[in-house]
DNA sequence: TCTAAAAGTAAAATATATATTACTTTAATT
DNA sequence: AATTAAAGTAATATATATTTTACTTTTAGA
């Protein structure tokens, strides 16, 4: 997987550390930090969290591909 | 979470089974059936799989909250 | 109605996402 | 330059996604 750019900068957007998107969205600061470095591989249920923490959509964060 | 039938009617529109995705996405039938049945929560990784052999967006098959 | 393919379901094993703790590095402010 | 918050990183532990095997039920066609 590749760094979540678009998850950093809608973070980024609203304001929020990493440590506030991880307390919004109930998972470790850690968590948050490696999905946007892009080493795994979220759960569906987290990313929908995220989401909703950032509003926007699935396809905002996490559609790249082609 | 809830049912996917929007994941079932893409899969059905290409005339595909549950095997048949399973295949295609390099995971097991019973993993493809519990999504469709919404029992769990699947990785990103295997969303974004599925969403390339149906055709569809993440938004198209598993965006649904209000 | 018989048959076979597809779908649903379950238990145990394995792989991997996520938490926890803790340390380092970067960026901003004084 | 010193201090502090934020971000990056790593090791170990735990929770849970996914596999495997295997059985049951449903559906469609002969």
């Amino acid at each position: 997987m590749a760094k979540n750019l678009k998850m950093k900068s809608a973070r980024a957007a609203l304001d929020l550390t990493q440590k506030d998107l991880a307390q919004k969205t109930g998972v470790s600061r850690q968590t948050i930090n490696l999905i946007e470095k892009g080493e795994y591989n979220p759960s569906l249920a987290l990313c929908l969290k995220v989401c909703k923490v950032l509003h926007c959509t699935l396809d905002d964060l996490f559609w790249d591909e082609e």
